[in-house]
DNA sequence: AGGGGACCACTTTTT
DNA sequence: GTGGTCCCCT
């Protein structure tokens, strides 16, 4: 594929010095991509359209630096994921080989940034790496002691607004003082007092969560002139791949690196800016040349990849954003055929047919298994597919990298080891302290955490010191100090390889007795937390003898769903679109292209168009990732949380050229242009579902829920509905104040009429406890027995 | 105080 | 399918 081998590269050294290529490579980049491989020092801009091999550049143009005499470790690339990271240095060693140049991600790069200068922040080298279930255990704890109700305030959506705060540079700090000059919602109120809090206990815990690596990154270079300019020296040369995705924080770190040196690379594609809800500026990369004076901008717009009619058809949809910077695709390969919709009767039929497809092709040799990838909206919509595709044998590959350690067994080991690295973590050792059960619940968890909160003490002394905790009973304090025991001979290894520290864990701790006498979800359990040993000498072989406990658990917290897409694995790949991004496949489905999915019902619901031009840009991404052939699928209906609801096709569909192929078992755009009449009326009676004739692959689902009730006929009165008895009780109405635990009289009463959107009008049959804690038993309309529910978070609605 | 069982609510996208 | 929370039993 690369034009000039390694060897030839480093052998002509001299004459590629002098400016003279080898005829080898002199024609192999167009003069755009030349232009920008060749570019020396100063700011440039790489504007690069899919396909144009923008990656081919940028590894070329680091040789090329290299040659140029640069020395390898000025030159600083940054990415995204690590899969970007990894081809790209990869790249990079095919074509010096020996040379090292730093590839790193953004959260990689700012975590050994913390490990190294760390203090100045709060932080020992050894924090811990918190993920969002770590996140939402401190959370709890948090809200917990600050006496909020975590059911009015569910900690993911607190933890939500933090980290969204924090690719705004908000500090905790920052935020409150914020909030008391503006007047903000009641969230915020809570904020301003929990987020302190929580930044607190993550530093008590000597830990920070993803959006702190940038973050405390960013701050200690704020805060440090001299860290800045020595830094910005030492990372002389640096790449930014998927500029237009980068956030406030990861802007401001860039440029703090690049004042004194401001040989900065940007590439990206202002059309493939796909996280915009993760605090993304597109207009970052739309400010380049402003921000760094003197740039030089280049544009790639070749398409290498994809088949004309593919192009085309992206065009089209792109077109349609207003706020864009009209580009065009131009394909220099063949037209290819026209992509295609496929429209299918519901998520089980599309998932059979493409399996169906892609097996026959299989097994008639027309492609293998490896050059089909599914693309989707949502995770949810993988099942369907693994169904189909493991029912005919097709082999497949989900990127979910981090559902492997995402499973309980592997946590709770993990729980050990980030322990045993960093005894402040409050999280691993809530985690851990009663796995297997020890008889140590949470009453005296809770005490032992307090004692060593107040005495500031890490928490394997805490725990070696429990008797002294105030109320820990003697036979618990025994039990808290066995725990201690066992990990402080457990310590003595941590300084070794990983792979025989992770083995010990498992035995001495006990985990692996107590699954082995378990049953057979138990024995599986432990055979995962195997394959963690298994991971460990992985690590291990690799780091050859420069690994450590620190820099593993690093590299499991810093995992990216998309980092596990082998791509010589010989399977199909499954993946959400925006784990699509970088990456080619010759045959591509994008499965569910309908309203509410894609575009995604949150995106349909914001106040600009915004977002419903991110959701375009994402399914551009996903077109454009198709080198042949394109698929594109809706379904009639399909299956949401468990429910059954008909599926409108996606206005994106309108907007690409594309042919048909309808085995819905309907008119081809479904109820597309029906009004609400209509369109209940046609769930009621379709033919298709109701009254199955021909089909193998029919539902067995026989009563299909409407999407819109039949009473809701306009959009007024879906707004009213959104008056919820959790809502009245949860004190939506209030300003600044914060309703934290105030036994207020709202609730329901019995005898009260509710309504629940989906068991309908109800009565009030009985109710207990109050406020918040406020349960009620409500008879609905055609059921025999009452259903209970916690008022507090029931979508009930009291009428009249 | 700890442990087990029952029950409800929630699930966009990711480092 | 999952996780968190409450209740009741030991």
């Amino acid at each position: 594929m690369e034009g000039a081998s390694p060897e030839e590269l480093s052998a002509d050294h001299s004459r590629a010095a002098a400016g003279i290529d080898g005829a080898a490579e002199a024609d192999d980049l167009t003069p755009a991509q030349r232009a920008a491989v060749e570019h020396f020092r100063g700011p440039l801009l790489v504007l690069a359209g899919p396909g144009s091999g923008k990656t081919r550049v940028i590894t070329r143009r680091i040789a090329r630096l290299v040659e140029r005499g640069v020395d390898p470790r000025q030159i600083l690339a940054i990415t995204f994921t690590n899969k970007a990271a990894g081809e790209m240095a990869d790249r990079v060693a095919a074509l010096l080989p020996g040379t090292r140049v730093w590839v790193s991600t953004f959260h990689r790069f700012c975590s050994r940034l913390l490990r190294r200068y760390g203090q100045a922040v709060g932080l020992k080298e050894n924090f811990s790496i918190y993920d969002t279930a770590d996140q939402a255990a401190l959370m709890r704890r948090v809200l917990s002691e600050k006496d909020v109700d975590a059911a009015a305030y569910p900690p993911g959506q607190l933890l939500n607004r933090i980290g969204r705060a924090k690719n705004e540079m908000l500090t905790a700090e920052r935020f409150k003082l914020k909030f008391e000059h503006e007047v903000g919602d009641h969230i915020e109120a809570v904020l301003a007092k929990v987020y302190p809090a929580y930044q607190k206990a993550l530093l008590d815990s000597n830990a920070v969560d993803f959006d702190d690596l940038l973050l405390h990154a960013v701050t200690l270079l704020e805060d440090s002139p001299e860290l800045r300019e020595h830094l910005d020296d030492r990372h002389r040369f640096i790449l930014v791949d998927e500029y237009q995705d980068t956030n406030l924080a990861q802007y401001q770190l860039v440029k703090a690196l690049s004042q004194d040196h401001p040989n900065l690379c940007a590439t990206g594609d202002p059309d493939q800016s796909i996280y915009g809800w993760r605090g993304a500026k597109i207009e970052n990369i739309l400010r380049f040349e402003r921000d760094y004076p003197g740039a030089k901008a280049i544009r790639l717009e070749e398409n290498f990849r994809s088949t004309g009619a593919i192009l085309f058809a992206a065009d089209e949809l792109i077109a349609n954003n207003v706020h864009r910077k009209a580009k065009k695709l131009i394909g220099v390969g063949e037209e290819g055929e026209s992509p295609r919709r496929l429209y299918c009767r519901d998520g089980k039929h599309e998932a059979d047919a493409i399996a169906e497809e892609v097996h026959d092709a299989v097994h008639a040799g027309k492609y293998k298994p490896a050059d089909v990838a599914v693309f989707y909206r949502v995770n949810a919509l993988s099942r369907e597919l693994e169904l189909a595709f493991s029912r005919r044998g097709v082999p497949y590959q989900v990127a979910a990298g981090t559902a492997f350690y995402d499973r309980m067994e592997v946590k709770d080991t993990l729980a050990y080891l980030r322990l045993l690295a960093n005894p402040d973590d409050r999280v691993a050792f809530a985690r851990s302290v009663n796995k297997p059960k020890r008889g140590i619940g949470a009453t005296t968890q809770r005490r032992v955490l307090n004692f060593a909160d107040a005495h500031g003490l890490d928490m394997l002394e805490a725990a070696r010191r429990a008797g002294e905790a105030s109320g820990v009973s003697k036979r618990a304090a025994t039990l808290v100090g066995k725990f201690a025991a066992i990990l402080d001979a457990l310590s003595a290894k941590a300084a070794g390889p990983v792979a025989p520290l992770v083995r010990a864990v498992l035995d001495e701790s006990g985990l692996a007795k107590a699954w082995a006498e378990g049953d057979e979800e138990e024995m599986q359990r432990l055979a995962n937390a195997d394959e963690l040993v298994t991971a460990a000498a992985q690590y291990d072989h690799e780091q050859q003898g420069a690994g450590s406990l620190d820099g593993f658990l690093e590299t499991t917290a810093l995992l990216a769903d998309s980092d596990a897409v082998e791509p010589d694995s010989g399977r199909v790949t499954l993946m959400t679109l925006h784990a699509a991004k970088g990456l080619e496949y010759p045959i591509v489905y994008v499965i569910g292209v309908e309203q509410n999915l894609l575009p995604h019902e949150r995106s349909l619901k914001a106040f600009d168009g915004r977002e419903i031009e991110e959701e375009r840009r994402l399914l551009f991404v996903g077109v454009t990732r198709a080198m042949k052939k394109l698929t594109v699928t809706h379904t009639r209906r399909r299956e949401v949380r468990g429910r059954p609801q008909h599926c409108i096709p996606s206005d994106f569909l309108t907007e690409m050229t594309l042919d048909l192929d309808d085995r819905s078992g309907g008119d081809a755009w479904g109820s597309r242009g029906y009004d609400y009449e209509d369109f209940s009326q046609e769930v009621d009676d379709g033919p298709d579902w109701e009254h199955p004739q021909d089909d193998s692959l029919q539902g067995d689902d026989p009563d299909v829920e409407s999407t819109a009730p039949p009473n809701v006929g306009s959009l007024t009165q879906n707004k009213l509905r959104l008056t919820t008895g959790a809502g009245l009780l949860n004190g939506e109405t209030t300003g600044a104040t914060v309703p934290v635990r105030e036994d207020g009289p709202m609730g329901f009463k019995v005898g009260q009429t509710v309504r629940h959107p989906r068991f309908g009008l109800g009565r009030v049959v009985s109710s207990d406890g109050s406020a918040r804690n406020q349960r009620v038993s409500v008879l609905f309309e055609d059921a025999e027995v009452p259903k209970t529910f916690v008022a507090s978070k029931a979508p009930l609605q009291p009428v009249g």
